[in-house]
DNA sequence: CATCCCTTTCAGAAATGACAGAAACTGTTG
DNA sequence: CAACAGTTTCTGTCATTTCTGAAAGGGATG
């Protein structure tokens, strides 16, 4: 590391928003640089290109090109071209609805559909084995959870952002759904 | 390790499916042992005891005593006794709204709770800071976002399973109220 | 109160995942 | 088409987490 910024150089209020970001990110199975990058675009104002990353972060300039990618994989990272520099600049979505959409929507393609997949799987392969009809009801179960969640976010997806942060605010409305 | 049974002991549906939970497991920062306990359990008709465990899952002792007061950390597992025996037996909840909803308090918990306090911290701690004017507002986006999470996440805790999960199944309804 | 059975704690080992740095690659410009 | 700026891929190293095995702890029973 021959780094000649590190993140003392960015406002307080962000280096502590990005490191918690990271071990947030960590919980939730996502690297440590790849959250903290995401947290550090987010609150940037203007996009920013790998060298500033590497530098504010103390990070590999690898690290930081493979994490940059994960995250447009993710869908919540965009590169942006600016007149006159060829670097590749990257910016955060910002809408915090689309961004919480996209993620989900990417767990989901992960692992909620590979999940559904082998359940499906499970409950046809012992469908004639005795010994595990327990087993396959409890696996049923889970599987008509999974379907269901599947259906519902498909539904919500069509939705536009505007109107499901709005329902949201206004939840009550959504409650009185689900009471009955 | 000297076991005598292994995972073969079980119905291949089992095996498939403790296998594919733990890695799923991993995937959500659960370790692997710890979710494969928890498909053990959840798909077992009565309640197992620790040594049963060790031996279905090729692990060790420890490993099983430590994984199964997470999962009763989480609150998706508990400890009954059976009569005549003096080993403590395991039992997964068997609901699968009940055991979502009880993973869904506990992350918030874990996770939600601590990030939105930071979000406040930061937004305190640079209210004076011109330098980080536009990050503040982005974090105040976050937080809003958060604080609305938690705001629904303890309107429908109240709302009994049953009616929560029939809401779900029949959407329609709920989707009906978030079109406005 | 000593024994037995079971559980938990702890310190080190093993596995895993993240990361750095070098090398290879790509595409652009004079 | 050579030089260059920038990006990506790859391999080995390092940090962290998970797991093991041994030892200590707890509490019921004769």
């Amino acid at each position: 590391m021959t780094e000649t910024v590190d993140m003392n150089s960015l406002p307080p209020v962000i280096q502590k928003f990005v490191l918690h970001w990271g071990e947030m990110g960590r919980k939730w199975g996502i690297s440590r640089t790849v959250a903290q990058i995401h947290a550090l675009l987010y609150t940037s104002e203007k996009p920013l290109h790998a060298e500033e990353i590497c530098t504010f972060l103390g990070v590999a300039r690898s690290n930081v090109s493979n994490s940059l990618k994960e995250l447009q994989n993710w869908g919540i990272v965009k590169v942006v071209h600016l007149p006159g520099d060829r670097r590749d600049h990257f910016e955060s979505m910002k809408d915090v609805y689309e961004m919480f959409r996209a993620i989900l929507a990417e767990r989901k393609r992960r692992e909620v559909d590979p999940t559904l997949q082998l359940l499906k799987e499970c409950q046809k392969e012992s469908a004639d084995d005795e010994d595990s009809t327990y087993a396959r009801t409890r696996i049923g179960d889970l599987q008509d959870f999974f379907q269901l969640s599947t259906d519902f976010y498909k539904k919500m997806d069509k939705l536009p952002t505007k109107a499901a942060a709005k329902a949201l605010r206004t939840s009550d409305r959504l409650l009185k759904a689900l009471r009955l």
